[in-house]
DNA sequence: CAGTGGTCTAGACCACAGC
DNA sequence: CTGTGGTCTAGACCACTGC
């Protein structure tokens, strides 16, 4: 039950200053003074601190000590898979398309890739209870190791189907998310007759170099998806 | 110039796992393995898997060894601010309502309160170069040190507002994201005369006992924002 | 039992802040 | 110059795993 002691420093620190009402840029206790207090080593000490620095409660200058951070007040953190929300997830999807295409002026500059290079095009249809509820694009940039077995592209992720033959850890991605008023063409594809809004999520993936290496488009019922995040 | 050694057993360790294709579950050296190798003591080489498990590259059971962590590749992180997205900057804003109501079902349900407890109502209009652009509401429970000033409501964005007088670090925050089709009073403050998509933005804030205490939706004209967000 | 990681100590030397 | 944090060593004891 005896917790350790630089959680102890931890805990401590953290709620002077939650409670004792200490003010971003406040100076918190040297090193030396708090080994005193609590008749620890400096180490110990120190693994205390480097867990608030960690969590972005406290920042160090060297020479100087330890102050109190600004919270950061809109950070937040998003778990997003196209397959799976917190709603419901996507039981069924539908191959529309699976293709070599040379990429258009817009596609050839999001990738950054002349317009000659091939470019692979993956559409598919997401279905929920039988209901199509996301029409999804993803161009990808051929890659070693890439799938090309039906069943695989069916139920991959984008950052799946990427990952696959790629160094653990070199995938670097963006989302951008948007509202939109579906064409014609969605609204055929996912049954919409009345008004209705897209939730629209595109991603794009980077090698470990950040060069672009896919974008995928995802564009769900606005009555099916919302995403969640969260922050402290 | 000389980076001290356990960043360089760091980044060894990282290029290891991605280069020399480790596998998720996979073992690294042991401790004393890695001392040896590096000639280094045991406390820079926990130093420096410390940084590889807190970055998520591996994961200790105690008695065991150290193992290659899976990657997680569904996890981004969003900057969120009502005022500042990545397209533009809100430059004005327009109050429209601030008031004391009683909550509604709804409304007592996502606050977690009786419908006899009275909120704070803050109804805003966002504009962009002249333009409307959102439409934003915030339910607010009474906190002591709490703005009344209306020039530090109007340009206040919702964390700010609430993180006035509470101790530091214990706002914590949920986002809640959709695309919607404005009802009439929207289409009204927003100017929207054709077919439109809104990207509907909810915040809900929590004291330190995750207690809500305070509720915000804030809905953006589609063609107006795209929210990013960034993972590896 | 030997091997693993988790905690902790008591030193040391360094570069840098600030007087 | 003293005080600060940053790096590093060479020990120690513990609890746990797996044979």
């Amino acid at each position: 039950m005896t917790s350790p002691v630089y959680l102890k420093i931890f805990e401590d620190i953290k709620s002077k200053i939650n409670n004792a009402g200490l003010k971003p840029g406040e100076t918190i206790l040297s090193e030396a003074a708090l080994c005193k207090e609590y008749g620890a080593s400096r180490a110990t000490v120190r693994k205390g601190l480097a867990i608030l620095v960690n969590e972005g409660f406290i920042y160090s200058i060297p020479g100087k000590g330890h102050f109190v951070q600004d919270p950061q007040h809109n950070k937040y953190t998003v778990f997003y898979d196209e397959m799976k929300n917190s709603i419901n997830s996507v039981d069924k999807t539908k191959l529309l398309e699976v293709n070599i295409i040379l990429p258009d002026e817009r596609l050839a500059n999001e990738l950054q890739i002349t317009k000659n290079k091939k470019v692979i095009i993956i559409r598919r249809l997401f279905y929920t209870d039988g209901e199509p509820v996301a029409y999804d694009v993803k161009y990808l940039l051929y890659y070693k190791g890439m799938p090309i077995v039906e069943k695989e592209i069916e139920y991959s992720t984008f950052p799946e189907m990427m990952a696959k033959g790629m160094p653990l850890f070199s995938l670097k991605k963006t989302l951008t998310i948007s509202a939109q008023i579906p064409d014609d063409m969605i609204k055929k594809y996912l049954d919409i007759y009345n008004q209705l809004a897209l939730l629209v999520v595109e991603q794009k993936l980077f090698d470990h170099e950040n060069k672009p290496i896919g974008l995928g488009i995802t564009s769900f019922r606005g009555d099916y998806i919302k995403l969640l995040g969260s922050g402290e």
